[in-house]
DNA sequence: TAATTATTGCGACTTAGTTGCATTTGTAAA
DNA sequence: TTTACAAATGCAACTAAGTCGCAATAATTA
């Protein structure tokens, strides 16, 4: 089962290519316009996240995220790093700091989470939003 | 606006009392049967969070779990840190890893969120549950 | 005991995400 | 080129988590 080059794919591999923030299904839908259809993005965004083009991120309004794998080569993913997500601006990027995880013995480790929520710098200058 | 010792809030204070894991809004519906309603379990839960008698935690599944606050005494809240949620028994639990969030100059964080999803002990020794 | 007001139950609603199915379209072989 | 096949799409219907308005109920306090 291979992927095809569909305009859908297309279309939202180049929004995060232009941008280097993630993007949540409803960001790209108000991007996209009616071109592609909200089932579609849901699917393909799937699809990418499944073929390891971008990862995924949860963030605590509970609404994914997705987010091209910068450094990620080939299999070797790596994602155990912190995201942050602005209460005002609702921007979400991913922050350069790294999160070792040690589990009790006996644990399996399949999948890490982590988002910081509060105030992008421009927002926190302008001491905007509402706290969560 | 002062909170009332009522049937529902007992109940599920109790549960969580009887308990060392985090629960969410469903768990509770299961245990707790007829005798709370939904909207009430959510309010409930809503208002033992505000008061810090609890803290939230928003696991990959894109659910709220809360949990009872451990470490924290009064106004001083420590939650900056890990949650294991297994994809096999549902479990969620606080981990003791606390993370030291650093974040770019100018930046204000408001709330801190990771779960690592995996097999729990007893689970990964039954080698159960499909991935995520 | 009575007044006040926090809390409840209920139902309607919102939003994120999924799925079945008929149709379209990319791809690669003929 | 055409053809054939499977991957991808659009659409509509659906699920699940969570919220909210409102009238009724019940905990607290005076
Ligand atoms: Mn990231
Ligand atoms: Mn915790
Ligand atoms: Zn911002
Ligand atoms: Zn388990």
């Amino acid at each position: 089962m291979s992927r095809r080059n569909t305009a859908a794919r297309t279309a939202i591999l180049s929004e995060f290519e232009s941008a280097s923030t993630a993007f949540s299904h409803e960001m790209l839908e108000r991007r996209l316009g009616e071109s592609v259809n909200r089932a579609t993005i849901y699917r393909t965004l799937k699809r990418l996240w499944e073929d390891g083009v971008v990862h995924r991120v949860v963030a605590t309004d509970g609404v994914q995220y997705f987010a091209l794998c910068a450094e990620c080569r080939g299999d070797d993913h790596h994602h155990e790093h912190l995201h942050f997500r602005c209460l005002s601006c609702e921007r979400v990027e991913c922050m350069e700091q790294e999160v070792v995880v040690r589990l009790p013995t006996g644990y399996r480790s399949v999948n890490f989470n982590a988002t910081v929520s509060g105030f992008c710098r421009e927002c926190a200058k302008q001491e905007g939003g509402l706290p969560e």
